[in-house]
DNA sequence: GCGACAG
DNA sequence: ATCTTGTCGC
């Protein structure tokens, strides 16, 4: 992960990872979800890492950490762990407790080597993550109905990596897969355990507000 | 070659 | 990701 510099050698660092991940539950009881989210500063020079820590299932903040460190990769799908992961990795220290659960900014097993941001993440720090994303990345799935809850597989190559996850009535769904250390099922019960009246779960929302204000 | 493409 | 006010719909 460190001084990761071309697309070559990070995808070598891809396939290497990617067997790490763990896809079946290996959580203790959850009590801290965290979020974890990127801004930037000064024309995207600048990474900043924000880290929030909800009490789970209350959904209150317990703990913030932020973390700003100079931007040393760029955006490349399919590589977006190399650009944000350093930044988090900087603010984890920053935080008194370890979350039980986190919630990424991305995709987990949703990526064309089944090996997102979410999977990234959760293998380094060797900690529960899940997937959430706002759009699609890869997959195709059928149409959600339209009520809060509602999900269908995501698939590609006729695998499930993923579901897409009606987060809200009549708003676009988001798209949840596993990032490590739980499964699918597990991974939608905690998304949905997190989400209030937004799209987007509460551990996220908290996130993108610590690492896009000043 | 042409479009798609997490944040 | 980020630039940005009001506005349409439930």
């Amino acid at each position: 992960m460190i001084n990761v510099k071309t697309v070559a050698q990070a995808k070598e660092i891809q396939e290497q990872l990617r067997h790490k991940v763990i896809t079946c539950d290996h959580l203790k009881e959850v009590k801290y979800v965290a979020g974890v989210d990127i801004g930037f500063e000064d024309n995207y020079k600048i990474s900043k890492a924000a880290i929030a820590v909800l009490s789970y299932p209350e959904l209150e903040l317990v703990e913030k950490a932020i973390a700003r460190i100079p931007t040393a990769f760029p955006y490349v799908p399919g590589y977006l762990s190399f650009r944000e992961i350093p930044a988090i990795l900087a603010a984890f220290p920053n935080l008194n407790l370890t979350p039980d659960l986190i919630l990424c900014d991305g995709q987990g097993l949703a990526h064309p080597r089944r090996f997102g941001l979410a999977c990234h993440l959760g293998v380094l720090l060797d900690i529960p993550t899940i997937g959430v994303a706002k759009s699609r990345f890869i997959g195709e799935h059928e149409d959600i109905p339209l009520e809060k809850g509602s999900w269908k597989p995501l698939i590609d190559n006729d695998e499930t990596i993923g579901v897409v996850l009606r987060s809200r009535n009549k708003v676009k769904p988001i798209y949840v897969s596993v990032g490590h250390k739980i499964n699918l099922p597990t991974a939608i019960d905690y998304v949905m355990g997190c989400l209030t009246k937004y799209r987007i779960p509460e551990t996220t929302r908290w996130a993108d507000r610590l690492a896009s204000s000043k």
